[in-house]
DNA sequence: TATTGTTATACTCTATAACTATA
DNA sequence: TATAGTTATAGAGTATAACAATA
């Protein structure tokens, strides 16, 4: 089921000209104001590598903006420019439509029964899984 | 969620030497006998090509075999052979003990709950979404 | 030396479309 | 012509590992 949620949520970025690892790298940006890239490879747990490729392609669709950190020279930062500022509550918003259009079928109180229950689930895994580091 | 539990499912299946679209591959031949790959991707919603392409993989890992349809000189059907109709159930433990590690951090009624709920959500899908064709 | 990022390489997943052999 | 499968091509997603620049 999560998979046909998320393929239709897929189909509707995909209109906006994004993927979904980019709308997951743009709401990312879009709590975080200027972002090193190491810090969104750790809070994306995804790999530098990944992280770097994933940013050329924001760049290239001009989405986002580098920085460069003056007191570092190895590093740089980056940060929604004004196109993507203004994209992602539009993804937001398809989003928002994805879920309306599979939880509709549900109840108010079936809704909250099914997030308590995941949430449950969320938070026993963050006590089990202590971090690595 | 749906994707720790997911990666947390192609971990363990990795260390039996297959991937998650492999193993839907593998599971929907366990019920399925001898089946053409147009039923294949039919049935997991896949195209001709990419149904190729995995059970090449899988003739490769000698899981599967492929049998001539004496009647249509095209077609063909593939099976699970004696090793890949072991190893199934050996991942199908695998999947249980996946969710197990996800889903034991709720009682029984939770489950029963949860399951009522996304059931619902999957009924009223089918209902909504005509086939096609 | 250690760290920040980039690049090279590789593999899976999947699609589209062109193609081959047969029907 | 139509159908069953294969193959060519392509792009996303992601990892590992080697590398350059800088600290």
């Amino acid at each position: 089921m999560s998979n046909t949620v998320s393929q239709s949520f897929a189909r509707k970025v995909e209109r906006e000209g994004v993927t979904v690892a980019e709308w997951v790298f743009l709401r990312a940006l879009y709590d975080g104001g200027h972002v090193a890239p190491s810090q969104l490879a750790e809070g994306m747990a995804m790999t530098k590598g990944a992280i770097s490729k994933l940013s050329d392609r924001l760049l290239e669709k001009s989405l986002i903006e580098r920085r460069d950190n003056p007191d570092d020279k190895r590093a740089h930062t980056l940060a929604l420019n004004q196109k993507g500022r203004a994209l992602v509550p539009r993804l937001a918003a398809l989003a928002d439509e994805n879920d309306e259009e599979f939880f509709s079928a549900l109840t108010l109180d079936e809704r909250r029964r099914l997030a308590q229950i995941l949430r449950k689930i969320v938070n026993e895994r963050e006590l089990t899984n202590v971090p690595l580091d």
